[in-house]
DNA sequence: ACGAAGGTACGAGCTATGACGAACCTATGA
DNA sequence: TCATAGGTTCGTCATAGCTCGTACCTTCGT
């Protein structure tokens, strides 16, 4: 089952799942951060700067957050974005190198 | 360039698009059903046995073509449909194994 | 106390996508 | 010859997805 903030358990994210929250130009790009940033490292939505108003933002990190792609803490004023690297290569493994290597 | 039937060429082929294609479970399948096979195979449309019709199966295929997933053939009365499996490998490495090895 | 900053929730608009049917083309095979 | 099978194209429809604005909540810092 999934946690109260939504979050997928390792053992069920699912693919099909991914793939859609992936196949966004934008998600790539704050997963692509993510992976070019030290591990674990925790960061707000809006550190990302991406190019569209706070409720679109809250849209694809919710995606992204479903999909079970990061994980997001609530840091009282903030919430914490974190990237699943380990949750993600043991699921599926490769498929955040192809993230990180592309655009290069 | 592409050339005339629409494939792209393997340097052309992008993340995104690929991600996208693969993003719908009908088409996954065919990369499932096409990955199980013995490498090569030359298929047509019908045969994977989707639960649509035709012009939306010529859709599907398109989308698959034109992603630089699958190669289509001329075969006088039917399209041979193929998997790219040495491109796709050779952009993006491991990413055919991770639908290889889903839903098992 | 209170404004500013980070986020969420909701409703609305627009576009992209998947699905269909009908008409059509081409080759195979009876 | 001619029906049948595999595909394509076009138009249409419904839904899903991305976007926005507005309103609202919470916490931090002044």
């Amino acid at each position: 089952m999934a946690d109260a903030e939504g979050h997928p358990e390792t053992a069920e994210i699912e693919l099909g799942q991914v793939l859609s929250a992936l196949s966004d130009p934008l998600r790539r790009q704050v997963i692509h951060e993510l992976l070019h940033s030290e591990p674990g490292i925790e960061r707000t939505c809006t550190s990302f700067g991406l190019p569209v108003t706070k409720s679109t933002r809250t849209h694809h990190f919710r995606v992204l957050r479903e999909a079970g792609l990061v994980r997001q803490v609530d840091r009282g004023n903030m919430r914490g974005v974190t990237l699943r690297r380990e949750d993600i290569e043991e699921r599926f493994p490769g498929l955040l190198d192809l993230i990180a290597q592309d655009g290069v």
